[in-house]
DNA sequence: ACACCAATTTGGAATCATTCTAAAAGTAAT
DNA sequence: ATTACTTTTAGAATGATTCCAAATTGGTGT
């Protein structure tokens, strides 16, 4: 079965990542079983404005994204629940933080575009 | 010119609002102008997982998501920009934080049917 | 081996938000 | 009112994802 993987991988690179050793598994089977996986618990969604969701291992971390290039990247900020539900004031679930930034990519190519 | 709104509204809902008053402004002009008025910084665009974005005013503010109706609320947990920087190591733009709950009205519906 | 039921997979069509495109309509200055 | 520019329009196109109904696969009991 599809198994998570370490990095930050679409559905559709996780398609193509498996067409070599799987060649007949369908788009539909990944997108059900990344599917399942994120209901399960096994595995994250990454959803980011404007590209395809990403899919991520589950411990605790939180985001940069690039700016320019969108790049993801794990940081770990710790578990800032406490503190969030206390200046909120209302018991929370989870949360999302990402955090934007640019890459040393980006920030030598002068105006962002070899990045990614 | 379409101006912002108040609350959250998608460009579908900015498009039927408008179209009592002009009945003739186009789907593409609405994306049009919410993208131009996020482009020059006038309003803030809200995307979240599984819904079409929305767009909201902006003055530096943190989102509450409900988990079950995904209705969105604005929280001001105040300007974190130097703790997640400190926290991160690296210099940061901006940053988008959601705190995923249950609104209200879902904790009183049991199942979370009749939300939004 | 064999038949049966359930769960999974397939491929292709369908959906939905959003962008693109090329033509039409405004707007302004000359 | 003529040129030059910007905005708008309508509809087609795109891209990610879901839906669907048919096909395949997996046991399980015999």
């Amino acid at each position: 079965m599809v198994s998570s993987s370490n990095c930050h991988m679409t559905a559709e690179q996780v398609f193509a990542k498996l067409q070599s050793t799987y060649p007949k598994v369908a788009l539909a089977t990944v997108y059900n079983n990344l599917n399942r996986l994120c209901e399960d618990g096994a595995i994250r969604r990454v959803s980011m404005e404007g590209m395809p969701d990403h899919y991520d291992h589950i411990q605790r971390h939180d985001h940069l994204v690039c700016q320019q290039c969108g790049q993801l990247l794990d940081v770990d900020l710790g578990d800032l629940t406490q503190q969030l539900e206390a200046k909120a004031g209302v018991s929370i679930l989870s949360y999302d933080l990402k955090l934007v930034y640019v890459c040393e990519n980006c920030k030598k190519t002068i105006n962002g575009k070899e990045c990614e």
